[in-house]
DNA sequence: TTATTAGTTCGGATAAATCAGAACTTAAAT
DNA sequence: ATTTAAGTTCTGATTTATCCGAACTAATAA
């Protein structure tokens, strides 16, 4: 197992990662390929210019997902006296971001559908009861749903709290 | 409370739950409005023709739109003797397919995790104590995110299992 | 004071996603 | 046998996303 084994690997994983972050976090491919390399760093950060090279891109193309990124709360970074660079890592509480992403989206989700079965309530009032059947169970349902998988994510989210302090 | 004001109503709310749906399913402009429409439907399936007319778009586009949310589980049909016409529906089991969805997507992170966490111990041997630490912490600590997301969400599909059967 | 470092910002080129139009298909009705 | 209904498929136009290069800025170093 030398260093250009290792260096090929870790290009494959690079590579690999990137791909899935693309989805998961929905970024563009740059974007992802940064996120990417800062996970798998093997240094308490990574320069812009470290970035610039490894990833083969633009000075501007790196200072704008680096910027995208950070507004994401994905990477954030830190400094050292003395020192003009900035060392990029990943955020620190980068799982408690994405927990806290993820109920955000099922609270906008969940107002929504309050709103769906509130119109659907006032649709049935209004017609009589020979109209085509209104599936109100649906939403109802779903709405179940969301508030569960809410309740699920903050209780994870407790639990990592609780190890954190 | 007239049915022109139902109307509009509806109008805003399917836009209101097509921006909410793009992003959340990460799905074009008119497959967002296809699924808001199917959601907010008040009839028991809607035409392919009835798309056509209500969203203003092209057969080719709700054609297009119809099969890929079909592809992604997203919306099924059912038919009728004697009438050749498809009544498109969300599909049944959306709920366990999201959730299968999700269970997916953060399988296949965390197998990639375990790929970073043997890069990086395999890297931890092959360079001296005096290398800048490599932060295989973070990746396990992602990974017990992962598998507790993953447990959480698991227990909401055994739930609601129960509840259809 | 001038040069260098470490970026940012703006305009545009290129690539990808989205949608429409026209021609086509397939089954049923006349 | 021909027409109609209910879509599908292919090509291309338009829009949007992504990225680059060049010019710029702000802080430090020489």
């Amino acid at each position: 197992m030398n260093n250009e084994t290792l260096k090929i690997q870790k290009n494959e994983l690079i590579e690999k990662l990137g791909v899935n972050i693309e989805k998961f976090h929905n970024i563009a491919p740059v974007a992802a390929r940064i996120f990417a390399t800062l996970i798998l760093s093997e240094k308490k950060g990574i320069t812009f210019e470290e970035l610039v090279q490894d990833l083969n891109a633009s000075k501007s193309t790196i200072s704008t997902n680096l910027e995208h990124l950070q507004s994401l709360n994905k990477i954030s970074y830190i400094t050292h006296p003395g020192d003009r660079k900035r060392y990029f890592i990943i955020h620190p509480n980068l799982m408690l971001n994405i927990i806290d992403e993820m109920i955000e989206k099922w609270n906008k989700e969940k107002t929504i559908h309050l709103d769906i079965i509130d119109y659907k309530e006032k649709l049935k009032k209004n017609k009589g009861k020979d109209e085509p059947d209104c599936d109100i169970e649906f939403n109802k349902d779903f709405l179940i749903f969301l508030e569960e998988a809410t309740t699920a994510i903050q209780k994870l989210k407790l639990n990592i709290n609780k190890k954190n302090h």
